[in-house]
DNA sequence: TCGGGCTCTAAACCTTGGTTTAGGTAGTTC
DNA sequence: GAACTACCTAAACCAAGGTTTAGAGCCCGA
């Protein structure tokens, strides 16, 4: 990337959004900074991962633009521990001394992009809103899983338990007979829960449970 | 690669598989053969794109292993031609002039590995395991979507109507004034297609449908 | 053109689900 | 300990789903 000398011909499409830059080289941190801000985006800079793990991270979209080499702990391993520790920030990879098992282990882990210096501006902004795009949805995704979770919050026990075995397509009696109550008692059961939880058939309550399930899956989309 | 000299210590852990590799290196494709096959791999070798295109494709676990630089067409469009004519073959790349924007492009574009030579036998193996699992799992759903389309396919077509109401959880008496008839009418059409389709309860109904749905997704697990 | 097969239609009958009402028990608060 | 709350239990009644049987229309090959 070239220091100074921003055009506006490199556009942005996205609806504002942080980026977060660890990169050890002042100026050019500062130069990347004003290129984001240029594009409306809000901007964070550090200058080592120390730095960055000291703050908060912004409860916004957000992604991170991260030098490969730095001091202390490398880039690649710091992404290794971002997503063990289930923060999914989507992270672009910026390097003047990249090679090609570097890119490959860096983008099998996820990376959004990997960049070697110098770079084109455009390149960085098209990553950055591909990155924020990823973050987007992914925000969204926990929303709904959140959003899931509460309405199951308000289920007693016995509720919750007529929930799972109800969406497996069980019939009252059948759950009346395994958790040894009356078919009477599971329809009342059932009939509060199912108001409990909004849904208004049991197809509404199947696709609930089937989304609730699959928490673990991600789906990745490949530009 | 090392030609000669293959050690026993590598390891696959498939349960066979297919390796189509194209390199125009004759005395490195015939290293690379021999390796594979050692390995209880069946391999197809072939010196160009064209010859891979002219030949049939294993209807067995396969994966490919792709030379970048080729004369005539690149392996990086070769691979862009792959995944928009539907085929879901994993690629492994290797090559001796790699740069990094190359790299992501490949990664990006799914690629399973990309390696620079000269690279040592185990990585290449155990890409070739990766790319094989892949392709085990897409083969997979690809039947099991196949299946799924073969148990559609006995129903007539005012029971496929109602199979799609019925799983987004409208009522029969719903359904009947929707498509204008009775609802006893209605209700015989959807035991009959419960029948056709094998399922026993509507939860039931409800996940094979869904599972339909999603044929375009495919989800990536990253290593 | 006549039977045979397929589809759509529908009524009758039975099973299952859904809702209301209500009693019982345990823990909590005042 | 009385009143309150939350939860589990259950019967009674009504609504919806499921199954069987059967007739009407249609196309097709004998």
């Amino acid at each position: 990337m070239d220091l100074g000398s921003r055009t506006k011909s490199v556009s942005v499409a996205n609806s504002g959004g942080h980026v977060l830059v660890v990169d050890d080289d002042e100026p050019f941190r500062a130069s990347l900074g004003r290129l984001l801000r240029s594009m409306g985006l809000q901007t964070h800079l550090f200058a080592s991962i120390a730095d960055f793990q000291g703050a908060e991270l912004p409860d916004a979209p957000s992604c991170l633009v991260l030098d490969v080499r730095l001091p202390g702990q490398s880039g690649l391993d710091f992404q290794k521990d971002v997503a063990a520790k289930g923060i999914g920030l989507p992270i672009i990879f910026i390097t003047a001394y990249g090679d090609i098992p570097m890119t490959v282990q860096a983008m099998k882990r996820g990376a959004v992009e990997f960049l070697a210096k110098p770079f084109r501006d455009q390149d960085l902004l098209d990553a950055v809103n591909l990155g924020l795009a990823r973050d987007r949805a992914r925000r969204e995704k926990d929303e709904t899983q959140i959003a899931l979770r509460a309405r199951l919050d308000v289920l007693t026990p016995r509720e919750r338990v007529i929930l799972f075995e109800v969406a497996k397509g069980r019939l009252n009696k059948q759950i009346a007979a395994d958790i040894g109550i009356k078919e009477a008692t599971v329809k009342v059961h059932r009939c509060n829960m199912m108001r409990k939880v909004k849904v208004a058939s049991l197809a509404e309550l199947c696709r609930m449970v089937d989304k609730l399930k699959l928490l673990p899956k991600d789906s990745e989309e490949i530009s």
